[in-house]
DNA sequence: ACACTTTTTGTTATCGATATCATGTTACCG
DNA sequence: CGGTAACATGATATCGATAACAAAAAGTGT
């Protein structure tokens, strides 16, 4: 095997520095037109390969952005990991991800590891941190937005919406459309937070609207999916028609109750309604199909690539809030 | 802004070299215990953080893994993504991810920007590539394996199944059930090859068992869900019922058409079987369950990285192909 | 106390690309 | 034709960690 080839054997080969070598693969115009031909020319028939890592050393830029994701197995964050991916690739930056499997403990090990490669940015999921965490990216200095939630401290920049503002809009219509007693079906307390807001909203939107406690429905540790909810409602069998409303912390898990509710002959939503988060396509493809929010993930993830164009070009400079409203999504469910 | 720390800052404080301090954050025992505990202390106090570039480029292992798939935005291949991430994090690797839109023409860009950080393996889904691709990733003589395929001129390891058998273990199913007039609903011709190959191994079978011709139903180009298994059945109407099996390449297409298909109030199975590919979970939460074919995808990632460990390891040196055969689900919807 | 091993620390060179400054070459103008 | 601008290329130093070798310090047994 031979060792690998550099600038260094272009140059020699080509009869010309180093430098010149590195100018002709650039986008760097002070080189002759004729030269940079015979450069990349050598440089394909060597088969060069260009060394970022070199790159990333000399300039001290890593041309990495940092992105940790709680999961990447639920369509809503692959939607804004496209999103965000698509357009830093746009800008010539690779993203570099990490998965917290929404344990906090995980995300700081994982900032660790991230930070560890210089990355230009870091783009964290929630606004729910470790002290250390919060400590290692400001002691940086380095840009940082959290997304998909709208923190009461942000750390720096934030791309999000209200899970409690959401969880009320779906109260109110369920209100509305004369529901009152309402089950949460969610995630054990603990690790997700967002799940925690979302729950937390329901229950503050009820009082306010004078409702009776809601019923609370444990679908087990985070992350929860469609087997989990399908699961949880069959648990309970027919006392789930209890309640006359099923809120549901996202789409997956009204569709697993919305299944298990059905196999038992309660009628959807006749007996009870099902109401779901995140407008997935399931939501939209079911029958009957699921009411649901609207969180504009791909949105969320176009306003954290343009947020970090700004940020780049310095015509950002202050911490920024972009909230991206979610919005009601009736559908035949409720 | 204050310059970055670098362990020179850290040796400076602790009053030894840097050779020293690096000897101490590593898992190197031939420091001594006080001082470790000393630089450790120092580090942490100064905000030191690791600077994982300046390694990769002196070492000249980047300790990041290249893998490339389709799209995270599937829940097979995001599962085959967590289970190679957690893998590989326990081996101190990074996962360094890019994804192709189902595009060999972007694959290659892609393979070219992974080569350019050095990673010390690559994974790409499928087995399926440009000549430039199979060049670069051949020319380097770098650990290659292919995923979620069994190609017939492999770059180098494989872990997969063969997506035209799944698909004979179906047609088999469903004649063994008594169907004859199958179509089969899938992505337009063209880029996604596991789907070309699935689509090809359906036509295969129901030659070999002497059917009729199979009906083709697009769903449109790659990649195709449960909103275009849904569409294209809408756009067919009951025509659908003049075939009577329908085979999906992928279970969230099954539900999208399992759903129109009751909406028109055609009856599954008794009128017409349906048949994913996939084993996602609303094949098994849908109502009626989904046949589907289980392809493992975490096993998939779990034999990937005990691979890449046998590869660094030196235990691995020719060639290996791990057939992680997938197994027919029998459903309710067949 | 001496020779010798073991443990601990230090010195120097290096990975590949490029910022910076210096130098050489051609073009252009009055 | 001399002088200056515009263009094209080269020389050198450098980013931070660490491999490889060197050397000092601390034990060990006789």
């Amino acid at each position: 095997m031979s060792a690998r080839v550099t600038m260094r054997d272009v140059a020699r080969v080509v009869g010309m520095s180093p430098m010149t070598v590195s100018r002709a693969l650039r986008e760097d115009n002070t080189v002759n037109a004729k030269t940079r031909a015979r450069v990349r020319q050598v440089a394909e028939e060597l088969g060069y390969v260009y060394d970022s890592t070199s790159q990333a050393f000399r300039t001290q830029k890593s041309g990495f952005v940092a992105v940790t994701l709680p999961s990447v197995n639920n369509a809503n964050f692959a939607e804004t990991f496209r999103a965000v991916s698509n357009g830093l690739g746009q800008m010539g930056l690779q993203l570099l991800l990490g998965s917290t499997n929404y344990r906090v403990e995980k995300e700081e090990e994982l900032v660790r590891q991230l930070l560890a490669r210089n990355p230009e940015a870091l783009v964290l999921t929630g606004g729910h941190h470790t002290d250390a965490t919060r400590a290692l990216v400001q002691g940086r200095g380095l840009p940082a937005i959290e997304m998909w939630d709208l923190p009461a401290e942000p750390l720096g920049h934030v791309v999000g919406f209200s899970n409690t503002e959401a969880m009320a809009d779906i109260v109110a219509h369920l209100v509305q459309t004369g529901r009152r007693k309402l089950a949460f079906v969610g995630a054990s307390e603990g690790a997700d937070s967002r799940g925690a807001a979302r729950r937390a909203g329901v229950v503050q939107a009820a009082q306010a609207h004078g409702l009776p406690e809601v019923a609370m429905i444990d679908a087990g540790p985070a992350p929860v999916s469609m087997r989990h909810g399908h699961a949880a409602i069959e648990a309970i069998g027919r006392d789930v028609a209890r309640n006359d409303a099923l809120i549901c912390v996202s789409d997956p898990v009204a569709f697993g109750c919305l299944s298990a509710v059905q196999r038992l002959g309660v009628r959807v939503p006749n007996d009870l309604a099902i109401t779901g988060f995140g407008a997935f396509e399931v939501a939209k493809v079911s029958n009957p199909r699921i009411t649901t929010v609207n969180v504009q993930a791909e949105e969320i993830g176009r306003e954290v690539v343009s947020l970090l164009q700004g940020i780049f070009e310095g015509s950002i400079n202050t911490p920024t809030c972009v909230d991206v409203k979610s919005t009601l999504v009736p559908g035949e469910t409720s």
